[in-house]
DNA sequence: ATTAGCATCCTTTTT
DNA sequence: GGATGCTAAT
């Protein structure tokens, strides 16, 4: 379908001349831009680079740019394409246009991520790639269950080869825009016995046959679109006059395709990315794509945006020291007229659980003395650490939001409610019927389901097209068949009233309840079970801001989110990651050890451009805050259960000195006390709390075992610290060894980390019995308990 | 058909 | 440590 649905300004003159009248007119929006800024905004014919440091007014200058292309009258709101990663982003970006146009402008119809827009123009020519325009799309859980599919027809051993390894190889050929035909040849061998390109093709064809598509499918078949259509291209030439793309430096070799294939109309094409953010690369980001812009629009303009308008001095010194020790940079400098403030700080903890303690500490400090909680942010590198921070808050009563947990449609009820929907409006999606077929349980299992494939694939028919015939029929023994009629049945009831007008929410409801799906988790005794009801209601409630079944499910696919209250006043927890783009005044950042942060597998998978990358998250992690960073490191760890004693992040040695002071810890906290550059002499705490007797023989211990694994290996490891690396001692050790003379009594009043307050009911060893007032009576290592006042 | 128990694997995350 | 996924037992 052409797009032609709105009629563009009659004719070139007749929009200069409204051009031209517009220019007349004040313009406040342009206020209060730095020159740069106002460059970046008013450059409006042909491609613009524009390099934007960390705070440095990016989505003002994208907002602004689309503010002034509408008002100066040079496109309709529709005419605009603006592509984001994120759903959030996208909505930011409408909310500020809006908010810059004061409602003038209606919403802006390409404006969206790349996903959301690729699906959009999908839609419109699926034809041409073989889907009907209703296509389904499959999230990655769909995917790989398609893929083990496709890989026992294959008579491939599954374990030798895991679907999921496979989905991420299919992923990042998408992502490099390289369907079964183009893969090279030496990279399909690789998987599955040499079948890699084989198997690609088969899985391609099984979502044709389901009239299914996966998220990488949706820019790529785009592309294949355009590159066999031109005058489908032709279409979107003509009607985007003009291009913005936000966070230019995340985009992969398919979005970049995509976008080249669609800038080279009209060539005004405007990107804005920094280099030093591209944090995304094991994604298949490539931040080559900045450099190549030049290249593949020649004579484009680069700006850059130095001016930071976040961080104070200081913050700003320490983050741009560490990012200058990466090489192959565009290379920028930020600057501010902020004063400089308190410096980076860097605290080191003995292990993690007091890392938690001093940042809980730190945050109720600032909380009293009027700090709003929203204004601060636990940066982790990886989501394992946030399990210790959620611990410690909840025994502090601080409220917090995780940040970028699963993720709501991604919970398993709300993929069996889907599902239900789905098989309801779409009766070929296989992936949906294999889904609810037996859930909650209806004796419908593996036997009736093999049944039901061979019937389907011999039929060529939809698994619920084979379910009807094969209920009919006698192959079934007596139960399986009335169950699976009645399920039919219930399933074209639904169906039924849907094409009758009944409300979809009120369908919605109704199949939840027939079907038996939440009679099953009322039936449910384990913990989750409520949690997993209110995310029923709640997926149902939010059904009603769509006018039906489809579009609702059209929605999901791409965007659903989880509503948790937003604006309470609570400390985020979240990854590196997840951070970036946002902004809090106080951030803390723990973590920053060798091997964790920069992260080990990132530097033996990726080498220094590993590290590099890591470094970049070091960078947005520091640049996340607008007046304090507080840096943490621990000197043991448990990784993976063991417990491991680690070394300061080199990432720290980096610091300049000018900006960087070591935080005195609170009394009793062992803080090391030390010069910034004697990180390394770790662990040499002489603090008084670890000075008891039992530690000083855990540290005897290990010097022991640190003896003889160097007499057994040679020394390793750098400086004088490497004996420490690596070495593994038994959480049990460390444990009761600390615990020794602790000299609990019966009826002692008491203090857990985890269950709170309680009083001593028996003494065995180094064991307690305690009553503790709200976890009930548990057995504990004394080692974990503190004497309450 | 269901489930308990055992082995295995551990970044980062969007759509 | 803990989630996940498979085997083996009921």
């Amino acid at each position: 379908m052409p797009p032609a649905d709105e009629t563009a300004p009659a004719n070139a003159s007749g929009l200069a001349a409204r051009a031209l009248a517009a220019s007349a007119a004040r313009r406040p929006y342009l206020e209060g831009l730095n020159a740069e800024q106002r460059e970046a905004v008013e450059t409006l014919d042909g491609p613009v680079l524009v390099l934007s440091g960390a705070g440095t007014g990016k989505t003002r200058v994208l907002t602004t740019r689309i503010a002034h292309i509408i008002a100066t009258a040079r496109a309709y709101p529709s005419q605009i394409l603006a592509v984001t990663f994120t759903n959030k982003a996208a909505r930011e970006m409408k909310l500020r246009v809006g908010l810059l146009l004061g409602e003038v402008a209606e919403g802006m119809p390409w404006l969206g991520t790349f996903h959301s827009i690729a699906t959009k123009m999908l839609r419109r020519h699926a034809e041409l790639v073989g889907l009907r325009p209703d296509f389904t799309i499959l999230d990655t859980d769909d995917q790989i269950r398609l893929l083990k599919q496709v890989i026992a027809a294959e008579n491939l051993d599954e374990k030798r080869w895991p679907a999921r390894h496979f989905a991420h190889l299919i992923d990042s050929w998408k992502n490099r825009g390289l369907a079964p035909d183009k893969v090279p040849p030496g990279e399909g061998m690789a998987f599955g016995n040499g079948k890699g390109v084989k198997l690609y093709g088969a899985y391609q064809e099984r979502l044709a046959t389901l009239n299914a598509a996966d998220f990488g499918d949706l820019l790529l078949h785009v592309i294949t679109i355009f590159r066999a259509h031109p005058d489908v291209l032709g279409l979107y030439h003509e009607r985007f006059r003009f291009i913005l793309v936000d966070e230019y430096q995340d985009t992969n070799v398919a979005q970049y395709l995509w976008l080249r294939l669609v800038a080279q109309g009209r060539r005004n094409v405007c990107c804005v990315g920094d280099d030093d953010q591209s944090i995304y690369g094991w994604r298949g980001a490539e931040v080559d794509n900045i450099l190549r812009f030049e290249h593949d629009f020649p004579g484009a303009k680069v700006i850059r945006l130095e001016q930071n308008y976040r961080s104070t001095g200081h913050i700003l010194g320490a983050a741009s020291a560490l990012i200058a020790h990466n090489q192959g940079r565009l290379g920028k400098t930020l600057r501010t007229d902020a004063e400089d403030g308190a410096m980076v700080t860097v605290t080191g903890a003995w292990d993690s659980q007091e890392e938690a303690r001093l940042i809980g500490d730190e945050i109720e400090a600032l909380q009293s003395k009027g700090h709003a909680l929203s204004e601060m942010a636990v940066l982790v590198r990886i989501s394992a650490q946030m399990r210790e921070f959620e611990d410690r808050f909840v025994n502090l009563g601080l409220p917090y939001r995780v940040i970028g947990g699963p993720r709501f449609y991604e919970r398993m009820e709300i993929r069996d409610a889907l599902a239900y929907f789905r098989i309801v409006t779409q009766p070929a999606d296989d992936l949906a019927f294999e889904r609810i077929i037996n859930t909650p349980k209806r004796g419908l299992a593996e036997a009736t389901l093999s049944l039901l494939h061979n019937h389907a694939r011999s039929a060529r028919v939809p698994l619920l097209r084979a379910a009807e015939a094969l209920a009919q029929s006698e192959e079934l023994k007596p139960k399986p068949r009335v169950s699976l009629r009645d399920l039919l049945i219930a399933i074209s009831g639904w169906a039924e009233r849907l094409e009758n007008g009944t409300p979809h929410t009120e369908v919605a409801a109704q199949i939840l309840e027939e079907s038996g799906y939440t009679d099953m988790w009322k039936a449910d005794r384990s913990a989750e079970a409520a949690g997993r009801l209110d995310n029923l209601k709640e997926l149902v409630r939010s059904m009603e801001e769509f006018p039906d079944m489809r579009a609702f499910l059209e929605h999901v696919a791409l965007v659903m989110e989880a509503s948790d209250g937003e604006d309470e006043d609570r400390v985020s927890i979240m990854t590196l990651h997840g951070a970036k783009g946002l902004e809090f005044e106080t951030v803390f950042l723990p973590g920053w050890e060798d091997g964790l942060f920069p992260n080990q597998r990132a530097l033996d998978e990726n080498g220094r451009a590993g590290l590099e990358e890591e470094r970049r998250l070091a960078y947005v992690g520091i640049t996340r805050s607008r007046r304090n960073a507080k840096i943490y490191f621990a000197t043991n760890r448990r990784l993976h259960g063991l417990w491991q004693s680690t070394v300061p992040s080199r990432f720290i040695d980096e610091l300049p000195q000018a900006h960087v002071e070591v935080a005195e810890g609170e009394a009793g906290y062992g803080a090391p006390r030390h010069a910034p550059s004697r990180f390394d002499n770790l662990p040499a705490f002489a603090a008084s709390t670890y000075a008891t007797p039992g530690w000083q023989r855990a540290q005897a211990r290990q010097r022991m075992a640190e003896e003889a694994s160097a007499r057994g290996t040679g020394m390793r490891g750098r400086g004088a610290a490497g004996g420490f690396q690596n070495r593994i001692i038994e959480g049990e050790v460390v444990a009761s060894s600390i615990a020794q003379g602790a000299g609990f009594i019966m009826g002692e009043r008491v203090f857990h980390q985890k269950f709170g307050p309680g009083v001593v009911a028996a003494i065995e060893g180094n064991k307690l019995t305690v009553d503790f007032d709200k976890a009930g009576r548990k057995m504990v290592l004394d080692s974990f308990m503190q004497k309450a006042g």
